[in-house]
DNA sequence: ATCAAGAATGTTATTTTATAACATGCTGCC
DNA sequence: GGCAGCATGTTATAAAATAACATTCTTGAT
């Protein structure tokens, strides 16, 4: 198994072998289930891996659009529907977008730490968050069904490079 | 201080309470700050605090049409803009919804837990969730700006009512 | 090969959620 | 009273998602 870090990713990485990786994961968790991921539906995959920032539906249609003709939303979200189904993506609530999960042989609801500047997002695989929650939970007798663990601020690099841009407290305007 | 349980409330509680308090605070908490709680303001407030469901933009608006002549849809998004500003409600990601809180004078993000079927949302302030991503950020080098944690599920009434609703893993079709 | 059933995709229209841009009105200060 | 700044009204549009129905593709049975 590839075991991808699940985190921040150097900026300038082989990011044609994460695609890669990513498809050809998918065809054999697809193939291994008796599912089928169609030319369209790894299309889609590849698109919403064109980087590790989220992507739009509507971002992706676009770029579907460019190698087909014209493309209806529903192609796009039915697709994306299948891939989330499959563990393939993750939905980013507060962003309305979809990013490529780097771990999808494992069902799980990701914690993702997702840069304002760089639109860079890490899907973490952090125990003791869940267990966190999962205490509350059980104070409360509550089931979850469904997590959504999302934190937006700044990577580290951006942090630097903002700290760098901006004046200092000691600096005056 | 009321100090509110921040959780999940009996289903029969006296809510007119609920409302009341929570308008008073909000006049109190703009008075200290010098914000204008204006008519309309305290009016989507309490139209956010109908219940402890998160409700839609649109649900208020609908609401507000009531009472007042047309309004438009700015009017309404203007207002909760203010009132998430003061940190009166909260903006529930994955419902594209806003619930009141019940602990506006110390800024922070909540824990929401769900649940699908009553569509009730408590409100936790549970350090060791923070504790938990916040060890993690600091893993990452990542400066947290905003928290979302959104729990969906069942809550323990719903959860015990759908079980006598549905057969038990004994039963057979 | 033919057919039928189900899955996938295409197509059109509409719904839901949110914002841009500009006009008007209110409030407090001088 | 006039003005500056904030709040609200108004119109139009953008962005995100889905409903409903038509067509095509796949697969297996005959
Ligand atoms: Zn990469
Ligand atoms: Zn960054
Ligand atoms: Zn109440
Ligand atoms: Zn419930």
């Amino acid at each position: 198994m590839t075991d991808e870090p699940l985190a921040f990713l150097p900026p300038r990485h082989d990011h044609d072998a994460c695609i890669a990786d990513a498809l050809d994961r998918a065809e054999r968790l697809c193939a291994d289930r008796g599912e089928r991921l169609t030319e369209l539906r790894r299309r889609v995959l590849e698109l919403v891996w064109s980087g590790h920032a989220p992507q739009g539906a509507y971002d992706i249609l676009d770029a579907l659009g460019q190698t087909r003709g014209r493309v209806a939303p529903p192609t796009v979200y039915r697709a994306l529907d299948f891939l989330q189904a499959q563990g393939l993506i993750h939905r980013i609530e507060s962003l309305n977008a979809f990013i490529g999960c780097p771990a999808p042989e494992r069902r799980h609801s990701g914690h993702f730490f997702i840069c304002r500047r760089c639109r860079t997002a890490a899907e973490l695989d952090a125990r003791a968050i869940d267990r966190a929650i999962d205490r509350e939970a059980g104070r409360l007798g509550f089931v979850i069904e469904q997590r959504t663990v999302e934190l937006l601020g700044l990577c580290a690099p951006c942090r630097e490079a903002e700290a760098t841009a901006a004046p200092g407290p000691t600096g005056r305007a």
